[in-house]
DNA sequence: ATAGATGCAAATATTTTGCCGCCAG
DNA sequence: CTGGCGGCAAAATATTTGCATCTAT
């Protein structure tokens, strides 16, 4: 519910590689109804630069229009999810139950944090597209979702204080 | 499934690799008290042969000893975490927010799910390891857990009824 | 006009905590 | 003996739902 400051140091800063208003497109092409109150979630689910929790996703909407609650929060994001457009994630429950979500970007990245200092950095990876591969294949899956999340120490957390 | 040696495909039934009374003997190495709830408990996720929810462990446990409550399998599941000898799951939150836990087994297995059917099976894989390597030498990090989960049609539900 | 979306409050679901008596070592 | 452990109940957290009202199309 709070803000928890030792784990706002994501350095994930990913580029958002789609054009704004890309979400608000893919959902009107659907025929999807657009409200106000999905217009401002959509933008700021579309400018997030990195993985937003439910609570700091209602912030960022009500500073740009106080008129979205918690509860439109939710079904909103349970819609995005549906339609596959958003991923959802927990990181490894470092920070207790809080679920993120993101922006489904053109490729998958793995979420690699630190256990000890919460940093969270994002890693892209042929070689995890060659495991998809290899697993679409060999279980004979058509997947749809993926998500892998590597927790240790990092760097910074090993060096002798 | 697969003769590739490279790799193993497993349905759900996951064998226990390890020798029955493996996590008791782990923490009772560790010098940890050995209660008569733990030991139920431990028993209960070493002789499990595929991941188990909180509530799930509590009836298991419970059938081989009423004097089990529910606030002391967290508190068990807990340790066992705080010990890296489980790993936690919440398998793509596919089946709500229930969280689910198995024993860690001497390698890695990436949970491939269904999301029509919810059938779940485990796949290993030496890429997968390679790319741990990956992660670990181009961030930096120590991996001390790691948990991929991949989800999408399987075979059986793609087939037209 | 109307199907579908929102807001409010209450309900759920799951996990955690305070406190005290009890037991393993 | 004694410090950690377990049980109970209540709290905390996170998310979902019923229902009346509103709104995008």
């Amino acid at each position: 519910m709070s803000a928890t400051p030792a784990h706002r140091v994501s350095t994930g800063e990913r580029i958002n590689h789609e054009l704004p208003g890309h979400l608000e497109r893919e959902l009107g092409a659907r025929g999807i109804r657009l409200t106000r109150q999905r217009r401002v979630l959509l933008q700021v689910m579309d400018t997030a630069r990195r993985h937003l929790d439910a609570d700091e996703i209602l912030q960022r909407a009500q500073k740009l229009d106080p008129r979205v609650t918690r509860v439109t929060v939710y079904r909103t994001l349970d819609l995005l999810k549906r339609h596959g457009l958003i991923d959802e994630l927990d990181l490894l429950h470092l920070r207790g139950d809080r679920h993120f979500y993101e922006s489904h970007g053109p490729r998958d990245h793995i979420h690699v944090a630190c256990i000890r200092c919460g940093k969270v950095r994002e890693f892209e990876s042929e070689l995890y597209e060659q495991l998809k591969s290899q697993i679409s294949r060999d279980c004979g899956i058509e997947i749809t979702v993926t998500r892998t999340e590597v927790g240790g120490l990092c760097a910074d957390c090993r060096k002798p204080r």
